[in-house]
DNA sequence: TCTGGGGTCCTAGGACCC
DNA sequence: TCTGGGGTCCTAGGACCC
C-alpha cells in the first residue's frame, strides 16, 4: 500500500498510511536528490573528439534540415543557441557553431554508466529521461554521511565513471530537488535543507516551476503573478477558479510539494510504457500518395516492431498529419483486441489516411500505438489462423533485423515497388507479397 | 525564428449503459 | 413527455518535458 503524505505549511509533514486500522500520523521526511547531467549530449560528442571542447557546438543536425537543436554547448549558448531553437536559427545566430547529428546509441551507452553509479548509491532509482534521475537518499547517512557529504560524493563518482559532469540537487521533495538541480548548473550541488524551501522557492520566476510552460507563464503574468513567492501567497480558491485542478497542484507546488497538495514523493521503479509512436517529417512536404503510403508502412512497422519487442498489443492506433501551414490533425482508431503486427497497422493507419486527408502537401505523418496491453485478447478462429502465420513470418522479420538492421527488411519498401528479392527467410506466403493490383 | 521526435498528462464532449 | 445522473469508453486537441 502506498502511503500519501499530507502537508500542513512547507515545513512539517504528516503521514497517513492508508490502513485504516492504524490511522497515526507519521512524520517523514525525505531526503531526494536529483541528478541531471550537464549539456549531456554535447558533453558525449566530446568525449568522442576532444577537439570539440569549449567550442561552440550543435546537437541536432546540419543547418540547413528541418530540425531543432536537442542540445548546446555553453559556448554555443553565450550566442542565444539553445535547445528546441530551430536549426537554422542557430545557424543564424552563431554561423561558426559545429553542427552535428549527434549518435543516440553512445548516449544511451553513457546514460547506463550514470544508471550504475546511482543505483550503487541508492536502491530507489529513478531515471527521469536519459540525463536526469531521481534518488531516495532516505536514511542513507551512516552509509554516506550527511545529504552534501553524499551528494558530493555521488558527484565525484560520476565525474570518475564517464569523465562528464552534472549538477546535483538536495532536498525533501522531488518537486525542489530538481528546481535545485536546475539552479545548481553547471556542474554544482546544491542543498535546500527541510523548512527552507520557501525562502529558496519565492524569488524564483515562475517559469522554473517543472510543468509551467510559456502558456501558463503568460497566463499566470497576466494575473500579475511572476514570482513563485508571489504564487505562493496567493489563494488556493483563486488559482482553482482560474485554472481549474492544476490551478491547485500550483498552488502546492508553490509550497515545494510534489503533486496538488499531497506529497506525492515516492521514487518509482520505471513505469510501463503507455505508447509507442514514431514520426517523420518530410525533407520537402509531399502529397505524393505513394510516397505517403510507403511512409505510414515504414512508420508502422517500426512501430509494431517495438510492440513486439516490448510484448505490447496495442488496442488503439493513431494517425498524425501535419501540413505546411503547420496545421495538425490526428485520428484514431480503437480495434476490439490487441495487436502488434505490421499488416494491421498499416491497414488501420492506411485507413485512416485516406479518410481523413484533405489532398494538401503533408509536412509530417505519426503513427502512435496506445492502450497497450499484455495480452492480445479475444480474437475469432479465423482471425487467430491469420495472425498466427503473420506472427511466424514476423519473428523471422525481426531476427533478420536484428542481424542486419532495420533497413534489411520491409514491408514498407515492398509497397513502395522497391522489393528487392533480399529476403530470403521470409516465408513464401507473407500475405503482404500480393501486390493485389497495386502498383 | 519557419518550427524534431519521443513521450506524459489533462480536458472536454459525445456515445452508451444503467 | 424535453426530462436525471453517474460511470466508462472513446476521440481530438493541447500543454509540457527532455
Amino acid at each position: 500500500m502506498r502511503s500519501r503524505v499530507r502537508t500542513s505549511g512547507s515545513e512539517t509533514f504528516y503521514g497517513l498510511w492508508s490502513d485504516p486500522a492504524t490511522m497515526v500520523d507519521t512524520a517523514i521526511m525525505k531526503t531526494i536528490f536529483h541528478v541531471d547531467m550537464d549539456a549531456f549530449f554535447v558533453s558525449v560528442e566530446e568525449l568522442f573528439d576532444p577537439s570539440l571542447k569549449g567550442k561552440p557546438v550543435v546537437v541536432g543536425g546540419k543547418p540547413d534540415q528541418r530540425g531543432v537543436v536537442s542540445a548546446a554547448s555553453y559556448a554555443a549558448r553565450k550566442y542565444g543557441v539553445h535547445s528546441a531553437m530551430p536549426l537554422r536559427t542557430a545557424y543564424k545566430l552563431c554561423p561558426q557553431a559545429i553542427f552535428v547529428e549527434g549518435h543516440r546509441g553512445r548516449y544511451t551507452e553513457y546514460s547506463g554508466y550514470v544508471f550504475e553509479v546511482l543505483r550503487s548509491f541508492s536502491p530507489l532509482v529513478e531515471m527521469a529521461s536519459i540525463d536526469e534521475a531521481y534518488l531516495d537518499m532516505t536514511g542513507s547517512e551512516r552509509l554516506h554521511g550527511p545529504p552534501m557529504m553524499a551528494a558530493h560524493k555521488l558527484h565525484e563518482r560520476i565525474k570518475q565513471r564517464t569523465n562528464l559532469n552534472c549538477s546535483i540537487g538536495v532536498a525533501c521533495s522531488r518537486l525542489v530537488a530538481k528546481i535545485c538541480s536546475d539552479q545548481a548548473k553547471p556542474n554544482g550541488v546544491l542543498f535546500i535543507p527541510p523548512g527552507a524551501e520557501a525562502r529558496f522557492l519565492a524569488p524564483l520566476e515562475v517559469r522554473r516551476i517543472p510543468g509551467v510552460g510559456k502558456v501558463t507563464e503568460k497566463s499566470l503574468h497576466s494575473f500579475g503573478i511572476r514570482r513563485i513567492g508571489d504564487l505562493a501567497h496567493l489563494d488556493e480558491r483563486f488559482l482553482e477558479s482560474k485554472f481549474g485542478k492544476w490551478g491547485l497542484a500550483l498552488a502546492g507546488k508553490a509550497r515545494g510539494l510534489d503533486a496538488g497538495g499531497w506529497f506525492d514523493t515516492d521514487v518509482g521503479f520505471g513505469d510501463e510504457a503507455k505508447s509507442i509512436s514514431h514520426e517523420h517529417t518530410y525533407m520537402e512536404d509531399t502529397a505524393d500518395v505513394r510516397v505517403i503510403e510507403a511512409s505510414l508502412a515504414k512508420l508502422s512497422e517500426m512501430v509494431a516492431s517495438r510492440l513486439r519487442e516490448s510484448g505490447f498489443f496495442a488496442r488503439t492506433i493513431q494517425l498524425k498529419l501535419r501540413y505546411t501551414d503547420f496545421s495538425t490533425i490526428t485520428r484514431a482508431q480503437t480495434l476490439d483486441h490487441g495487436t502488434q503486427l505490421d499488416i494491421e497497422l498499416i491497414e488501420q493507419t492506411r485507413k485512416l489516411f485516406h479518410n481523413n486527408w484533405n489532398g494538401r502537401p503533408v509536412r509530417l505523418l505519426g503513427v502512435h500505438a496506445g492502450s497497450l496491453e499484455h495480452e492480445e485478447g479475444q480474437l475469432n478462429l479465423l482471425e487467430t489462423e491469420k495472425q498466427e502465420r503473420w506472427k511466424k513470418a514476423l519473428s523471422a522479420v525481426d531476427r533478420i533485423r536484428d542481424k542486419f538492421g532495420t533497413s534489411s527488411v520491409s514491408v514498407a519498401s515492398a509497397m513502395k515497388g522497391e522489393f528487392v528479392e533480399r529476403v530470403h527467410e521470409t516465408p513464401a506466403d507473407l500475405p503482404g507479397r500480393k501486390k493485389k493490383g497495386r502498383d
